[in-house]
DNA sequence: TAAAAGTGATGCAACGTTTAACCAAAGTCA
DNA sequence: TGACTTTGGTTAAACGTTGCATCACTTTTA
């Protein structure tokens, strides 16, 4: 209730000069056991939490990173959330989230605040078709930042990825194998990279197989979307065995569309998700999907933060981690003819 | 790249004082057309953005808002923050997340980071056996915070939270009414009050009826946990017909383990969730719960805080939001004996 | 026509730290 | 004994804002 104590009602406690205090305070300095032992019971007799502003406007050091990310919601990237946080908060950082909610002026304006407080570094994910002023704006206002999942096009940051056309090009070799050749990529929006990254390894294995047509289907990253789209999709291309999805809660709502119309997921119509979150497993029909550390990813991503940080004039650098096929009940040999 | 452009920067190109820059930026203060256009036309040209930390250190006032919560990752809580973010966005402020992972020294750690930046206002659930000098720390330094979901025992802070014992009430006749009488309550753990407050309403209920024992079960709030615990509880207690349950992931994995033995939820046993999920609706078998607004909990936590931050004075208040009975398919008669 | 009121801008002192530069006293060494 | 180092500490200048007090003019009013 009473007025925040400072660091000069400490010194005046502790009868030191404010500049002794602070070096007690910081561990730098030279000082008598007698004085730090004074300054440290003040302190500690007046409650006192220094004032994390005035440190770092001084210091030109903050402690505190700034994640804005497209959805807090989803478990993948609640865990990638944990991963970066942890690592952060062992080498002293601290960091604060921001949910972008993949709208383009939101995140505009998070990143905004971020520089107004002077964050010590970023990491984000651009939310789809973030335009080239909002990189620009990053490069001249020179905070450290990392964006991630989605490619950033302008702008020079570093990067840390899926290999997403290796992932999907293994699922579709997946499905080739088991003798689908009808296969449809289900999820995601126009223009987001990850996404057109992930047509792209379908692509690529179906070419290799002498299939050029791919049916491709926009749709939200949900599961009542992913209802909806498959019953679309079954209705206007029946022809189609197989889905690769751009995310589990797609390829689960695809599946439950499926089961609706009397089919089976894995039987009449295979299916792949992406992520392998804790849904999956436990899905009405476990799913088959690309497995990746959403954990690790987030540590990752911390480190490279950590690097530039220190290293504000290396050149950008793209790290890509790996996603593998773990295979559940939602895929399997289409329906003889 | 270069060095972050200040006022003084924009001052002096636009040829005027800082001072007046400051108002012309600010809107306060009487200024004439041209200077006003000349400041704003220098910011603009460099990229000015105000430095938050230096502004609110001389101002007194913070527009960031820290929350820290148990769990980032589940839906509920996620629609609870977008609520609060969204209102508080439209006042000017910006809300800052942190997970705390129910880790009583993490969010001791978190609330002291937010207290070392003085942010303008705190809205926190308190992870489960928080000691009271947690509360004092947040007493003693006069940061305006407001509680959820999880009562505070200690300290005077604003609350915002369920009628949980309304809620588990109505759930409990709804089940004895359609015949049950052998009613265990899952999930949660030991000394969280949300927990205690709805196993009261169970009580009650059950009282009323002349019943009077109920079997209670620890366990996380996690689909798997629920599994797991369900399995020894028909185990152990194989009389049991109806569980209430303190989560929807909980009454999920209830289900499904139901399911795994040969049985249906809602036949044999009935299952009753809380909260509401998406997840509730699509679960294999979809879920009977309980029915709260996160995203208008999330508004009123945000209104609460703004009223504290405008009258610090005020007395503590405590709200209460309702929870409604959804009847899905997981509760029905309990078979004839 | 002198006093009062209004206009538009400025100077300066905070806010709470950190840190480089400095200094007095005591100890070391040739 | 004079010069040099070490020890333990202080002074003062930043960091980038904001807001109060002030001021030089111009305009209005009595």
């Amino acid at each position: 209730m009473t007025k925040k104590p400072t660091l000069a009602n400490v010194a005046n406690q502790a009868g030191v000069s404010i500049a002794t205090a602070s070096q007690v305070l910081r561990g730098t300095g030279r000082i008598s056991d007698t004085t730090r032992n004074l300054v440290k019971a003040a302190a500690k007799k007046l409650n006192y939490v220094p004032d994390a502003r005035a440190a770092s406007m001084r210091s030109g050091a903050n402690h505190e990173i700034g994640l804005s990310i497209h959805k807090i919601a989803n478990r993948f990237n609640a865990e990638i959330i944990s991963g970066a946080s942890d690592l952060l908060e062992d080498e002293g950082y601290l960091l604060s989230v921001l949910d972008a909610r993949d709208d383009v002026v939101r995140q505009r304006k998070q990143l905004e605040a971020f520089i107004r407080s002077s964050r010590g570094g970023l990491i984000w994910v651009p939310a789809a078709d973030t335009p080239e002023s909002t990189f620009d704006l990053l490069n001249t206002h020179g905070l450290p930042s990392v964006t991630f999942l989605r490619r950033p096009e302008f702008g020079e940051l570093d990067h840390v990825g899926i290999e997403n056309a290796a992932a999907t090009f293994a699922a579709t070799n997946h499905l080739l194998d088991l003798g689908h050749t009808k296969i449809a990529y289900l999820g995601g929006e126009a223009n987001v990279d990850v996404r057109s990254e992930r047509i792209e390894g379908c692509r690529k294995a179906l070419n290799a197989r002498g299939i050029d047509d791919i049916h491709i289907v926009d749709c939200q990253d949900s599961r009542s979307a992913g209802i909806e789209a498959m019953h679309n999709l079954m209705r206007q291309h029946p022809e189609v065995t197989a889905v690769v999805c751009n995310g589990d809660m797609v390829a689960i709502g695809a599946s439950l569309a499926i089961g609706q119309v009397g089919m089976r997921p894995g039987r009449e119509i295979s299916v792949v998700g992406f992520d392998d979150t804790p849904d999956a497993k436990y899905a009405t029909y476990p799913l088959t999907t690309l497995a990746v550390s959403p954990y690790e990813l987030g540590r990752k991503l911390a480190r490279v933060l950590l690097e530039r940080m220190n290293e504000p004039n290396m050149p950008p650098s793209t790290t890509l981690v790996p996603a593998k096929l773990v295979e559940r009940e939602t895929t399997g040999a289409p329906p003889a003819k």
